[in-house]
DNA sequence: CGCACTATTAAGTTATACATAATATGGATT
DNA sequence: AATCCATATTATGTATAACTTAATAGTGCG
């Protein structure tokens, strides 16, 4: 190839490399192609020859999609269209060791904002079947929330199942991220020392609401649940 | 199937790439080095030597953490590890024309949620100054809100001012990313037909509650303000 | 008809060469 | 000696070709 030629069309973009301009011509095409899922794409060296670019900047770019699980690509099969998964690129940075402790701190918060909006989700869509399997979850906690022990295991079965009563699939795979580097912080010295318990609403409180109460009187029960939370926070 | 010859390089026979290994390893190495944000990591060709594999491998799994921002590569200077910017990637992801229609009422869904949610977040951390702005941004809207009409530009700038307000990174560039994505679904025909206007609390409203209110009743107000988007979604 | 063999195909991988841009080196001029 | 320009060096960016592997299709044989 003609070296010379390369950079023809090139000068406006200065910093960005070719894989980068390839990665979004390859977006506008399937776009324009209307692949759904499921779709075959044209093989690397057709689109290196359409694309103007070697197999190496296509391979580059279609190693982004991949990773971003928007393309999936089989031997002999082919590279195929899938729905992207927006979280599962994003749990792989998630290591807490690399993360910086302003982002760790954020998403402490994260996970207190989001369970405390989720409430008109849950009344939407709960049944009462979701009710009765969140009483199973909670029938061997204490009564007596101030002997309450913290159960990890319990945590995440009861505030799981919320998430999945929300049925909205996307918030479910958040808290399955989140919930790791909650922990985290929780257990780390990011954060002020654990204040004294207070009485506080339990799993079984929130349950009870959800089955007589409100949105609203949600929210703020669930508040209240996160009381120790958030005065390690203020 | 002749299951007794297949366990000694099950392992291998793994569907993993040789890009995938080496990207783990890369990031083990890394970790084994322990490397700093700044530092320089060795030439691609020495760590293709190093892993054992092919420079273009190396350069495939540089390409992933590259556009996880964990790593970030100039001429000549070579390659040195930066700090993971957990967002960037997932905004290149949110091309709504791909992403799944249950993904994008997903999306749709989340901003709801943090707004109601954000309410503790905004009063522990609110000032004067940030009221004031709040109100000069609000100072053109009509003051009955049947007469509002829906301003893009205007959404962003409040909404946006109450994310930064929160002071947590994370979150503002969440809503950076949601934004688009909650926009497209509303003009879309996902949800059903827009329904009546009816009163709502207005964007002024919300800055008289967090001006003289609680967080409690600035969840309520939210919720209310969302009105129109709920009763789109159920 | 059914089975096994092989031929083909497309991605996975390797190797090499060259381009580009930033940096370092060295020498010439003042 | 200090400044400046040309050149060499270096590491990433890109291109190309050849080879490997696994899945599929096709073919021929029984």
């Amino acid at each position: 190839m003609d070296y010379a030629n390369m950079h023809d069309d090139l000068r406006l973009h200065e910093q960005t490399s070719l894989v980068d301009k390839a990665e979004t011509e390859l977006l506008d095409f399937f776009q324009e192609q209307q692949y759904k899922t499921g779709d075959v794409i044209p093989k690397e060296v057709e689109l290196a020859v359409q694309l103007g670019v070697s197999r190496t900047v296509i391979r580059e770019a279609l190693q982004r999609l991949r990773m971003r699980g928007m393309v999936e690509t089989k031997k002999k099969r082919g590279t195929v269209i899938t729905n992207p998964d927006l979280l599962s690129l994003l749990e792989k940075t998630m290591y807490p060791g690399i993360l910086a402790d302003e982002t760790l701190r954020d998403i402490f918060e994260l996970r207190l904002v989001l369970e405390i909006g989720m409430g008109d989700l849950l009344f939407e869509r709960i049944t009462q079947r979701d009710i009765d399997e969140l009483y199973a979850i909670v029938a061997d906690e204490p009564v007596n929330t101030e002997e309450m022990i913290f159960n990890a295991d319990q945590e995440v079965r009861f505030h799981g199942k919320l998430y999945e009563i929300t049925g909205n699939h996307t918030l479910m795979r958040f808290q399955q991220m989140l919930l790791p580097t909650f922990e985290y912080v929780h257990k780390s010295g990011l954060l002020k020392k654990q204040v004294q318990h207070k009485k506080f609403v339990s799993h079984r409180g929130l349950v009870d609401i959800l089955q007589h109460g409100t949105a609203e009187t949600f929210r703020n029960a669930m508040r209240n649940h996160f009381e120790n939370h958030f005065q390690r926070l203020f």
